[in-house]
RNA sequence: GGCGCGAUAGCAAAGCGGUUAUGCACUGGAUUGCAAAUCCACGUAGGCCGGUUCGACUCCGGCUCGCGCCUCCA
């Protein structure tokens, strides 16, 4: 079977074949830095790097652009709450957004290209846009986008232009021609961060940056386009619009969009206020965890985060683990069987996480209920399947021992007791020493090497 | 108002027009001094109403409910 994906531009799975056989040029549109990222952002990344992973993985050359936008309204406003340059504020949640996501086993991408270092492309691209007649600049300095200039506006998200501004909650700008037009270069005032432009000082518009980023680093037309759900409109529409104009050329022949993040019945989202940090999380909960939470079901659909999510994912890691500890686990290598036949070919049909780890559960049976060399392949086999989705590759006990703080050396200690009291055949002993443990969260296993414990 | 998505067993979450999804939880058994881990057994789930079909959770229509986008948002 070949890789299949789902494209929101035509509403279908469709067989993904990049431009160059065997490379892939991806755009991914990044954070905007000037706060820690929350578990949504996490759902958003995490897919994409699902998706990076398992595109390399089946042999493909991914050439993976992740931006970051440094330099917008927000971010100006929180670094002048703060008194603190604006460029301070950015490099600063830019590498707490690197540490979250590094815990989250999120791979950095190829490049990861930052608006304020391209303003030359954008003005540029703005340049070209103006001269095609697609943008026009007003009185103030502000340029403006000519949306209805542009045939095809609309198609990726599916709106009509003139029910949008029957439904429009824009206030009229009396600067724009039509209310829909959206900004590619703001005019600035002197205080404000600012760039020198054939319009006077200003900074770019929020849509223009990722167009020219894109563009410059994989060309006019590329193979993938991606964001989060609430990026299709207006933004990637928009996107769109820009680039097409300019080039004249198609833009991305493949949009994903990954599906929201949900707390109980409502998206978690800044602007609801409902969302909590990455790093909170991790205060609580191995990165893996979160990570094996979030690709537990389909990076299109909607997930809803319950107060149990965490502790769930953390119980079926706990079944993996269980069986690497016990096994003597071979090299990481696939093997051509029914469990990898069944892995690829829910990876290939749109990265079909929920099934890859359904048959990912039965090799772990297999694992489980086989000995010597044959277990020991198969759980090579595990280790290496689970390495494909970013997962599985702690040391078992490690990780089963996670949470235990700086008990280990009591642990033992008690430990000893009970073999001790278990050798003279003191079980009442035995037993009071493991009802200690377990209230203090700890679980004991007797193997034949010895007792070996874990978290519960 | 416009456009779109979803509704699966106690919980989570997939595929599929007819044959066990999967994980957790539950129950019984094996194993264990007792446990833990593991294995075996165990659930006629598919919002409601119609239609198509020999047969529908799966296709079509309607309804109800929930959600998303249309404003910055991953």
């Amino acid at each position: 079977m070949t890789l299949h994906i789902f494209n929101t531009l035509t509403r279908q799975k469709e067989e993904f074949k990049p431009l160059v056989p065997g490379k892939v040029g991806m755009y991914v549109c990044g954070m905007t830095v000037y706060d820690y990222c929350h578990l949504g952002h996490a759902r958003a990344f995490l897919a994409f790097d699902l998706i990076v992973r398992y595109m390399r993985h089946i042999g493909l050359d991914v050439n993976y652009i992740r931006n970051v936008t440094d330099i917008d309204d927000k971010i100006i406003q929180r670094a002048n709450e703060n008194g603190e340059p604006f460029l301070n504020l950015v490099d600063r949640f830019a590498n707490a957004m690197n540490d979250d996501f590094d815990q989250l086993g999120i791979e950095r991408p190829t490049h990861e290209p930052r608006a304020t270092a391209h303003i030359d492309d954008i003005i540029k691209l703005v340049q070209t846009l103006i001269e095609k007649e697609y943008a026009y600049a007003v009185p103030n300095g502000d340029v403006y986008y000519r949306v209805r200039k542009f045939e095809g506006y609309g198609k990726l998200s599916g709106k009509v232009l003139d029910e949008l501004e029957a439904g429009s909650r824009v206030g009229v700008d009396s600067d724009k021609e039509d209310p829909l037009d959206f900004v590619l270069w703001k005019a600035a005032k002197p205080e404000e961060p600012h760039w020198d432009s054939p319009w006077g000082i200003g900074r770019p518009g929020w849509h223009i940056e990722c167009s020219a980023m894109s563009t410059c680093c994989l060309g006019d037309t590329f193979d993938i386009h991606g964001g989060g759900p609430d990026l299709k409109f207006p933004h990637h529409e928009n996107e769109i619009a820009q680039s097409e104009a300019a080039t004249g050329k198609t833009y991305a022949n493949t949009w994903i969009h990954a599906g929201a993040l949900r707390l109980g019945a409502e998206k978690m989202s800044k602007s609801l206020g409902n969302f909590f940090t990455i790093r909170d999380i991790l205060e609580k909960y191995d990165g893996e965890v979160v990570r094996f939470f979030l690709i537990s079901s389909h990076y299109r659909s909607h997930v809803s985060y319950l107060d149990n999510s965490l502790d769930e994912a953390q119980a079926k890691l706990e079944r993996f683990y269980n069986a690497l500890q016990e096994a003597n686990v071979g090299e990481a290598v696939d093997i051509d069987n029914e469990y990898s036949k069944r892995f690829h070919a829910a990876m290939d049909d749109d990265f079909n996480t929920p099934e890859a780890i359904a048959a990912l559960f039965d090799l772990v049976r297999e694992v489980n209920k086989t000995t010597g060399d044959e277990q020991a392949a198969l759980a090579g086999q595990l280790k290496y399947l689970g390495s494909v989705l970013g997962c599985l590759q702690a040391d078992p006990q490690t990780f089963l021992q996670a949470g235990a703080g700086d008990d280990a050396a009591w642990i033992e200690e008690m430990i000893a007791k009970r073999i001790a009291a278990k050798k003279a055949k003191d079980f009442a002993t035995a037993d009071a020493v493991r009802d200690e443990l377990v209230a203090k969260g700890i679980v004991l296993k007797d193997v034949p090497e010895g007792t070996s414990w874990s978290k519960s």
